[in-house]
DNA sequence: ACAAAAGTGTTTTTAATACACCCATGA
DNA sequence: TCATGGGTGTATTAAAAACACTTTTGT
């Protein structure tokens, strides 16, 4: 080891992949790059890390400046750092991911900010290497939510099970049987039944559950094995 | 977000946690710490990232560097970036962790380089937040190692079902039943049996397995559940 | 009365667990 | 011959998977 007398400097940016769930498909925010380079270009929310700011901290207030978002999970992803990865300049960039229930935010986000949602898999190109750093948020995601109950994070705080259903059938693109994800469900002991029933999808009504918050959090570290084989998945 | 402009550049380090394994426990390398701030105290192996390296780059010729330490397995673990970590300057640092076979390395780093091998629950207090990042590192290898064959990294090239064993009964501080755990191991299809056994440990010998590097690498990805209940024991 | 989505049980198959004795060998 | 660690098999239990029909209700 050395010491740091004579080291490069060098700029360290946070960039923010933000997933959200409308109830019916998995979509990511992106916004049009302001300024040079790659102007108006897609690209993730990004900025940079102020000296008096932790990492975690620098990531919550790059996402509250830029969409208004506060209080949702984020998670730091992974740290990129090709020399080559924005022309300019080398930044190191480290990405966190975000999960949100769409509607919660809906308005803020189209009126106070120029931020726009696309399906997951019909999102345009991104700037310098953002692509990579979807495709391996994706992946985390997967592999997360394979073990642990995170999707729960896109939904609102009431939902039906043919929603939570359909979020699973998306984010895994396959077709779940629906006794057996109702039993693992209610095997977890992580949801409550509320008397409301969402009669928007259907004539009969599905009933409306929440989160039992408690045991959410002290479940969330389980393995809970809501996808059969991931492994197989996981493409 | 706003341009890089008038934005400020801070230095970026690579700090790698390496595991290793003699046969027999589960071993974390250290360096003594040569300079200023806290010269002589205990630290992880560290260094700064150039303006030509990717990350994983930089942390591949640290690793070579300060160990002589060449295509061991390393895996980025982890941005740290609380402004007060480093009391010197604001330094982020990328962690890392690694996992080796002690005996494979062993002259090299004890004659050309300043390291020492610790006991896992026997090591002394480091440097910043380096405490941290091991704690960080010792979770996530119990997390990984028990869905995938990650532990077979800290093996010779030819070992002993009791020794794989003992390794995981070292890295999760826990007994397992043998049988079943060879139940499982030959479940997975990844050992070769060889017609040499190991004497060193008993009378009878053992039999010496290699990995199917093939297998191996196709099955690192699957989750072989190799741990019952992991959650109950990740402390 | 019918279309469309919600909800419900049982059987089969597979994997996990618990458990105890014999084997081979060098000292 | 005996002490030491290595190796082996079976029965039980629990979880995952496969599978199809009935219910509700708005139109």
């Amino acid at each position: 080891m050395t010491d740091a007398t004579n080291k490069k400097r060098i700029l360290v940016a946070i960039d923010c992949i933000i997933f959200g769930f409308d109830g019916e498909h998995l979509k990511i925010l992106l916004i049009k790059r302001g300024f040079a380079p790659e102007q108006d270009k897609w690209s993730l929310m990004g900025g940079f890390i102020n000296p008096d700011e932790g990492m975690d901290e620098a990531a919550n207030k790059i996402l509250l400046q830029l969409t208004g978002l506060d209080g949702v999970y984020l998670e730091q992803l992974h740290a990129f750092g090709r020399p080559d990865r924005d022309p300019m300049e080398r930044v190191v960039s480290v990405a966190y991911f975000a999960l949100i229930d769409i509607h919660k935010y809906e308005t803020q986000l189209s009126d106070q900010y120029h931020a726009e949602w696309f399906l997951i898999n019909e999102m345009p190109k991104l700037i310098f290497d953002h692509d990579e750093m979807v495709e391996i948020a994706k992946q985390k995601i997967r592999y997360k939510a394979a073990l642990h109950p995170l999707l729960f994070e896109l939904l609102p705080r009431k939902f039906t099970i043919p929603q939570l259903q359909s979020l699973y059938e998306g984010v895994y693109n396959t077709k779940i049987d629906n006794r057996n994800f109702i039993r693992k469900l209610t095997s977890t002991g992580l949801l409550i039944k509320l008397e409301e029933k969402d009669k928007s999808n259907s004539k009969k009504g599905a009933f409306y559950f929440k989160l039992d918050k408690k045991k959410y959090k002290a479940k969330f570290q389980a393995f809970l094995n809501f996808i059969p084989n991931p492994e197989n998945l996981i493409s």
